[in-house]
DNA sequence: CGCCGATTTGACTCAGATCAAGGTTTGTGG
DNA sequence: CCACAAACCTTGATCTGAGTCAAATCGGCG
């Protein structure tokens, strides 16, 4: 956005040990030896254009991504057409695993705005693994959190209210923007309405209706897509009571 | 069902390399000694009845499973009580990934009626993924099938109506009958209209009607859970017109 | 400035939920 | 083996949250 500087991305040196998203990539159960030997594996790091794709749905799935800057979406693709967005990728967030079982890319992955890439070959990654058993650990653990975070997703489109859906979007975009140090309760949605609606499984007009709704009531604040959370604790309450302050019994939430 | 031979299965002796089931568990890229060499990690063969829990939302995830005889579902529980279904684990699939993440299982595991279950360890899958890279292959393999069930779900509670979730949800039994070489036009379904219905999120009653509609088109049979396909074209063309006879340009599926 | 896509807002509609009631199957204890 | 209860399933009537359709407005951008 606004002026750039121009800089040939393409050609910096990345390395894993120097990065400031390391703590979000490889949060866990790896030391600085380890992630410095990742060094050698992260071969790419470029950049693509809103609307670019990373990879198509058939594509040979070479590798996984983690994203440094940008946002990028992920998409399913039914046989009549119809997509269904399963996912919101920012920054030090990984994707691609959707190859996994055939070496063929399920999903399209496309940026939501000019974004830029760590590419990590499944190949090196894999031979890297066997040697590090801290990777292999840190491996299991990403696929557990795609796998809940997937769950997380079905629960929302499988049993929650438009008005849940969206409360649980932004605390989702807000918690997720606090562990980057970002401002938990002022930011900038990357997607338009229309992602937003596709990926809650609701219309577009449902969404702007519930935006809203939800600044009449005090709770948000909307600027086309600069959002200012008001009331914190009424988003919580609107997805269930007792994640807010304090736990009530038989909640691990 | 009916009358059933008393077989102590705790003390049977489990080998991988002579289960009928292990070309579902570990199809591709592990040959014979592979295979062989998983007998040592395949920890406990235990029997679960109806209603009873394989594991529990916070229970330590020590092993990942694999259903030998019966039906195990998976589900996810939100903070206010509300679950969602989100998959049916037939004999020969496998759960338990959604332990992976933090060492703590985000769903609970259920008995749909008498189930057994091989519980292999994830240490010592681990340690033996580390000698056979045919392992590590086929444990990616396992998650990109996870990952990707996952995802045609998200469609299906995303996008679909409630006519499509269910010839959907049918044609996915079939399919899975076939693979196991028993009928794919005649099965007896092993849950309730009620756990359907929350698996496809819809209620109970839409399950009832839809099933009641479908017969009375022709399409299909149903006696309480017997299922009887008709008509696989027709369920076919419900969900998406490409997947009947022959694809069309542009359909992977 | 004028066009185009994104967003909002209002009016109307409907798929599927909810409510209500009855029928059927299964399990249990005597 | 039967009686009874509980769980499961079906069917009908009614209601409603959210979709659809239509139109106005906004924001960029060439």
């Amino acid at each position: 956005m606004g002026t750039l500087k121009r800089i040939d991305v393409n050609h910096l040196k990345v390395r894993c040990s120097e990065c400031n998203l390391r703590e979000l990539c490889f949060p866990h159960g790896m030391n600085v030896e380890d992630i410095s030997s990742m060094d050698a594996v992260v071969k790419q790091f470029k950049p693509i254009h809103k609307n670019d794709y990373l990879y198509r749905r058939g594509d040979a799935a070479v590798a996984i991504y983690a994203v440094r800057t940008g946002c990028i979406k992920t998409m399913t693709e039914s046989t009549n057409g119809d997509e269904q967005i399963v996912g919101f990728h920012m920054a030090g967030e990984l994707l691609g695993l959707d190859g996994f079982a055939d070496g063929i890319h399920a999903c399209n992955a496309v940026a939501l705005e000019t974004s830029s890439v760590c590419k990590l070959p499944i190949d090196q990654l894999e031979a890297l693994s066997q040697k590090l058993p801290g990777l292999q650990n840190q491996m299991r653990r990403i696929v557990g959190k795609e796998v809940s975070n997937d769950h997380k997703l079905l629960l929302l489109l499988g049993k929650m209210t438009s008005e849940e859906r969206l409360a649980s979007f932004l605390l989702s975009v807000s918690s997720r923007m606090l562990e980057r140090n970002w401002k938990e309760d002022e930011f900038n949605l990357s997607m338009a309405r229309q992602d937003i609606a596709n990926y809650l499984g609701v219309a577009v007009e449902t969404v702007s209706r519930l935006f809203a709704t939800f600044q009449k009531q005090g709770i948000i604040n909307v600027d086309r897509r600069h959002i200012t959370i008001l009331q914190m604790e009424a988003l919580k309450a609107m997805v269930g009571d007792c994640v807010s302050t304090n736990k009530k019994p038989g909640c691990v939430g």
